[in-house]
DNA sequence: GCCAACGTTGGC
DNA sequence: GCCAACGTTGGC
């Protein structure tokens, strides 16, 4: 099993909104990079657990975990003309972008702010601490993903 | 196929 | 709101 990272403007699409969604589930769309749609179309398995973390707000961090329910497919609001996400190069027979449908797992009790993960020396080599680093979609190690477990439930810096 | 201009992301 | 980073676009 893989771990992953996704990012999101709690503004658009924060993990309470997963939460109230029905069987807490979501489809993740609107990735419109290729590395991260190479991600989504190929390397992001049913199964896989990754971060919620929420990026452009006040304490931008990881807030908790999801796990992947359904393997990438074709992300069909790019065949949406009402959708910003539309794209007239995408068809549903030859989709250019994709998504997965991910599930709610657990909240944190506690947001791990970027900021602690940058001062944490076993997380201060993550791809999320590199400055410009705009992918939203990025791999997370084994040893990352159990430090940050670790700090989520020890719930304390 | 180079590269300047432009747009977007996202932390601060 | 500023600005650095970097992907994308388009002229040549």
């Amino acid at each position: 099993m893989q771990h992953w990272l996704f990012k999101s403007e709690p503004e658009t699409f924060s993990i309470d909104d997963l939460s109230k969604r029905p069987k807490q589930t979501e489809h993740w769309d609107g990735v419109r990079n290729y590395q991260a749609r190479n991600m989504l179309r190929d390397a992001i398995k049913k199964g896989d657990q990754g971060f919620f973390y929420h990026s452009s707000c006040e304490i931008p961090g990881i807030v908790g975990i999801f796990e992947v329910v359904k393997e990438g497919y074709g992300d069909h609001s790019a065949l949406d003309p009402e959708s910003t996400y539309f794209d007239p190069e995408s068809t549903s027979a030859n989709p250019r972008w994709y998504m997965v449908d991910i599930k709610l797992v657990k909240k944190f009790p506690r947001i791990i702010t970027l900021q602690e993960i940058k001062q944490h020396p076993k997380l201060s080599e993550m791809l999320i601490t590199r400055k410009g680093n705009r992918l939203s979609i990025t791999p997370v190690t084994t040893k990352e993903w159990q430090t940050i477990l670790h700090l989520a439930e020890n719930n304390k810096a």
